[in-house]
RNA sequence: GGCCCGUUCGUCUAUCGGUUAGGACGUUAGAUUUUCAUUCUAGUAAGAGGGGUUCGACUCCCCUACGGGCUACCA
């Protein structure tokens, strides 16, 4: 049966989205773009205790950043599936946990928090499994034990209580992953699972399932840490009698720290100097910032770019993809099994060559923002900008070094690169830089190539050699030893900055 | 500990029984750039181990090792 595609993105607002969780999204959107199906955000808020302030909207704006747009949900507008909170769909579970109890798929649970961790202790001692299962629930206190006129007593006097799910015994639950193929797990390995909570709101199993349900949702995208409850999952479709309605499943393979062994945390991207964040975070409660790929200036089309290359492969030689491009070539079957150990190199590349072949034009609003921050930002018109631009982007891997790099298009050196000073300066150098001003100053036209040509007619007045000389040129131009065409620069600055400099270092440059 | 998933160059990966095991990042060397960054060329480097199946295995099966996930009234 074909159905046309729904998929979602799911995350709590528990704090930042890591870039493991920007990826699931990225896939899923990747996904229903290339299927022409929809992709919809809900918000899995159903333990209040996590519930972080403004990790929402920080999920939403890095979702945004990136190009990742939802067709309905939580910060892209409602759809026929309203709401998109879970908490705001509180109401909708208890039916639903109702209709399990009766159909005698789960039951009643009494038990206190002593009584679940002394039933733990005791089975450890006898190094069985600690869950409460087929076997064990029968020692506890659930509607399957007690009398039924003592349940129904505790219900009415208000004792709290869980629903659980009643495993079936020594099961063999099959499904198949999109990405592993058939994958299979025996309910006697499984536990009696929580899926109504004490407080009134279910668990996550619960309200994924009956949301998944009720949203029409044909694809279950996410990542591997849920493969073990997928089977559970499963089952609850079946008890529910939604099999046929039941989404396809495509567990993603974890994104891993790049040196040593485990998951990509944040304290990796701390120690490594990478971003895990999308953009920056602000810890509510201890102001920690976490730094962030935006801030860090990453461009999002490379952010994008490298994520979608970790774990998946268009089985091609092609590195370089945007977006449309990856809609079009994504397929699950060519999402890898294993995990990716994330390389802060090739990240590093990838912004490089996205930065590389940017706009002159796109550039400039970055440019403007540096020279906001440095208080510059009237000082300069259009076409300057986009000549700066274009020297600028060349030389970088990151937006945010274009001030490091090119802060001299801006303001006058202050200092002056020492080892070519050192190298380079002598007893003859201020008569020829005074030659040079001189010369300058008296021309008409100000080009790369007239200032080229009068600057090579007075060193042979002077008797020095261009190659000896031009770097110390820079350096008094420039503060630096690197960068674009002096000539060029020159240019650029015109002939009564260009002067100025030189006459800046004459008169700075001691040794 | 139990269950589940995984394992090709340092890293991301291609290969869907027969290849000199390919590409990219990194790295090394050279060229270009009168500087730096780029760019270009070349080099470097891999099937965890052991058993099977097969004429033939990186590819299929089993075992072991290693890595990861789960094992909450968290998602």
């Amino acid at each position: 049966m074909d159905r046309s595609v729904r998929v979602r993105f799911a995350p709590s607002p528990t704090g930042a989205l890591h870039i493991g969780g920007v990826r699931t999204a990225l896939y899923n959107y990747l996904f229903a773009k290339k299927q022409g199906g929809d992709f919809i955000i809900r918000i899995e808020d159903t333990d209040q205790t996590r519930f972080v302030p403004g990790a929402e909207e920080y999920i939403i704006e890095s979702l945004k950043w990136l190009g990742i747009e939802a067709n309905e949900g939580i910060g892209f507008g409602d759809g026929p599936y309203a709401p998109y909170r879970q908490s705001e769909r509180k109401h909708i579970y208890k039916e639903y946990a109702m209709q399990l109890l009766e159909a005698g798929h789960a039951y009643y649970a009494f038990d206190t928090a002593e009584d679940l961790s002394s039933m733990r202790d005791r089975l450890k001692a006898t190094h069985a499994d600690a869950k409460y299962d087929p076997i064990t629930r029968s020692s506890m206190k659930n509607s399957l034990t007690l009398p039924e006129d003592e349940v129904k007593r505790r219900l009415e006097s208000g004792e709290h209580y869980v629903i659980r799910y009643k495993l079936p015994l020594n099961e063999e639950v099959k499904l198949f992953d999109e990405i592993r193929g058939w994958v299979s797990f025996n309910t006697n390995q499984m536990d009696d699972k929580v899926l109504f909570k004490s407080d009134g709101m279910p668990t996550y199993h619960l309200a994924n399932v009956v949301d998944d349900y009720l949203m029409n949702i044909s694809h279950v995208i996410r990542g591997e840490e849920w493969l073990s409850s997928a089977p559970l999952h499963v089952l609850l479709y079946r008890s529910f009698g939604w099999e046929a309605e039941m989404p396809k499943f495509a567990h993603l393979p974890l994104l891993l720290k790049p040196e040593g062994n485990g998951k990509l945390s944040k304290r990796d991207g701390d120690r490594l100097g990478f971003p895990v964040f999308p953009i920056n975070w602000v810890d509510p409660i201890t102001q920690e910032v976490s730094t962030g790929y935006r801030e860090s200036g990453y461009l999002p089309q490379a952010v994008v770019n490298l994520l979608a290359m970790l774990g998946w492969n268009p089985g091609t030689d092609q590195e370089i993809f945007s977006m449309d491009e990856l809609i079009e070539a994504f397929t699950l079957e060519r999402v890898s099994k294993s995990g990716a150990k994330f390389d802060p190199n090739k990240a590093k590349w990838y912004n490089q060559q996205y930065v590389h072949k940017m706009k002159d034009e796109d550039f400039v609003p970055f440019v403007h923002k540096a020279l906001v921050e440095h208080g510059l930002d009237h000082a300069f018109d259009e076409k300057y900008l986009l000549n700066t631009c274009r020297l600028i982007k060349e030389k970088i891997s990151f937006t945010k070094e274009l001030w490091d790099y090119g802060r001299y298009f801006f303001i006058d050196p202050e200092h002056y690169d020492e080892m070519v000073v050192k190298k380079r300066w002598n007893d003859n150098i201020p008569a020829l830089l005074k030659d040079l001003i001189q010369n300058f100053s008296s021309m008409e036209t100000f080009t790369q190539l007239s200032i080229e040509t009068v600057y090579q007619e007075t060193l042979n007045k002077n008797g020095i050699a261009g190659k000896d000389f031009l770097q110390l040129f820079r350096v008094c131009l420039t503060g630096v030893s690197g960068g674009p065409q002096v000539f060029e620069i020159a240019e650029l600055l015109g002939k009564e900055k260009t002067c100025k400099r030189i006459q800046n270092a004459l008169e700075k440059i001691k040794i």
